[in-house]
DNA sequence: ACTGTGTCAGAAATCGATTTCACGTTCAAG
DNA sequence: CTTGAACGTGAAATCGATTTCTGACACAGT
């Protein structure tokens, strides 16, 4: 790859004059003509890594998710990717599996790639943006916040699992199970919140503590807890998943017992990906993925076009999508 | 985050020094000491980027894939995660979207970051590794090939489509269609040829091209073509699928009509994600996309360190997961 | 004691852009 | 005709590491 100075001979102008002609400073017409044709006969493209160690910082956004694959964050992923896109900068994509280590390595590699900022979907509540922050480069947290002051975008958890858990009751069916992610993750803790804020309404439970189960936020927790739930004395007549993967293992242990969906209600929080029941099969609280990601974007953008406003916390709306159940009583 | 520099200063000796204790170079013991000391007390991370600079390649892998939300490509993303990882490399995820444009702007950015190598998912066969390859980046296509001299690791195609319909065949059906993505796209092509060997060799069809349907690879284009396919005054009574997007279309469109699985035998090259349906009521030709990555991960480490042999295609092997259909007749 | 062989470490060049500074022109206002 | 503001340009410093070159020093062999 041709350099500026190569461009520049060719031109018969200085390196300086180059570079200005491709960053916008005013160059005389026939300084900046003869310039871009220089440029284009040696195919030059400005080497980026010698612009960000020069400017401090490069256009490249890190995206740091939990899991790759889960289609919620790629979802967020492509709204992340598309204003990104718009406004010139690429996106990368970091996959933490969850573990606080690999979390805080892809900060580090953040840092000493001078990136010019970060979306992170925390692992978890002990995640540290101590570093990020104290270099000056802007971060917004998406799904869930942390106890820095930083911006975050955010669903409407605990009205999703109320809304979620309604829709069950008003169907019809009085034994409501919950099946979450592990406690120390907000979105799965404030969820089960909002699902109980209805269950105790009704005092639909002895103990409610029995009907909601923790687990991991992936298909295997989903299988196994639904298992166990089936298994108890009183089995519920309903569920609320907290998230998508945990809704997928529920319903896939349900069809196979052909319980489903006639004889147990299903409400899921975040949609199911790629299914292939009819609509009307399950209830469903559609979490905005995609737009979690461009308001992120956005926020992001800003910040590193210099905006120094106070950090926000923004909570979107979520959509009830009922299904046509009916419990059978 | 503190210098070499500053942290020369702090040892007393000098950046060349200190430079060397972080590239394993001999240091006497008490001078590595003192730098390691001074380094952890400024919180010292290496630069990347004046690292970068001066190496003239990065420690960053760039994975470009056609589309990031198709858990084929993102299984295949955490392979080649986790054999980076082990080698000390992070990887980038670039989303194409199947856009040469956008390929191709990716190919300028990995080349103008100076990332050590490219493992890429050609979008289409005009895929074009001319730059990247006359810059001398290694270069492992995965899933297709191309016409430059790569390495490369794909799936045994045509056998696929050959089980696929083969497994239909001996469950008894006698009308099998065969939806496929664009007919550019050697994936594509391919398993619709293995199709075609099965169905010709049995003389299933008159004119058997009406009952192969090209289409975009994704949900939506399996719904379209499984409607046009339905609405034949002879409908076939199965399908295959040539990949997962295709066939989770085209079971919601069976689905709703309460036609599957029981009346329209279905096999799926690549596996449904996230399915919720019991594993017998579909045949599923197993590619191990996870493998996929973790092969071309390692190849491209290997030329990264210095490989020079000469180009190979490696072909995966398949694994068939029958469904327990059978044809009504 | 002298030479030769290593080992260790610092000075300085280097990677390829951006940006500051200073200088020369041009042109309009007074 | 002078003053000065505005503009265009090149030289050189800069970003933060790596690496080459060179010199200092120690030690072993003769």
């Amino acid at each position: 790859m041709a350099t500026i100075y190569e461009v520049a001979e060719l031109a018969g102008v200085s390196p300086a004059t180059v570079s200005r002609v491709f960053n916008g400073t005013r160059v005389s017409p026939g300084n900046a003509e003869r310039v871009r044709e220089a440029a284009k006969k040696l195919n030059f493209t400005p080497n980026r890594t010698a612009r960000t160690l020069r400017r401090q910082h490069s256009e490249v956004i890190a995206l740091v998710i939990p899991d790759i694959e889960n289609p919620y964050f790629t979802e967020m992923a492509r709204g992340v990717e598309d204003v990104a896109q718009e406004a010139g900068f690429s996106v990368v994509l970091c996959n933490t599996d969850s573990q606080l280590a690999k979390e805080a390595t892809y900060f580090q590699i953040a840092l000493s790639e001078s990136m010019a900022g970060v979306i992170v979907a925390p692992a978890s509540s002990r995640s540290d943006l101590t570093d990020v922050i104290a270099r000056g480069r802007p971060v917004v947290t998406v799904d869930r916040t942390t106890d820095f002051d930083v911006d975050a975008v955010v669903m409407s958890n605990r009205p999703a699992g109320r809304a979620a858990t309604d829709a069950l009751y008003q169907a019809g069916y009085r034994r409501i199970a919950c099946i979450t992610g592990p406690a120390d993750i907000e979105t799965a803790y404030e969820r089960a919140q909002g699902w109980k804020d209805v269950v105790t309404r009704h005092e639909m439970f002895d103990d409610p503590e029995e009907y909601l189960r923790y687990s991991t936020f992936g298909v295997d927790g989903g299988v196994k807890v639904m298992t166990d739930l089936l298994a108890l004395p009183e089995p519920p007549d309903a569920l609320v998943a907290a998230n998508n993967l945990l809704g997928v293992g529920a319903l896939q242990v349900l069809t196979d017992r052909e319980l489903t969906p006639l004889r147990v209600g299903v409400a899921v929080i975040g949609g199911l990906p790629f299914t292939t029941l009819p609509p009307s099969a399950v209830t469903v609280v559609r979490l905005p993925a995609r737009n979690m990601g461009v308001t992120a974007a956005r926020i992001l953008i800003e910040r590193i076009k210099g905006d120094t406003q106070p950090a926000r916390t923004i909570v979107l709306r979520n959509q009830l999508v009922p299904g046509r159940h009916r419990a059978a009583t």
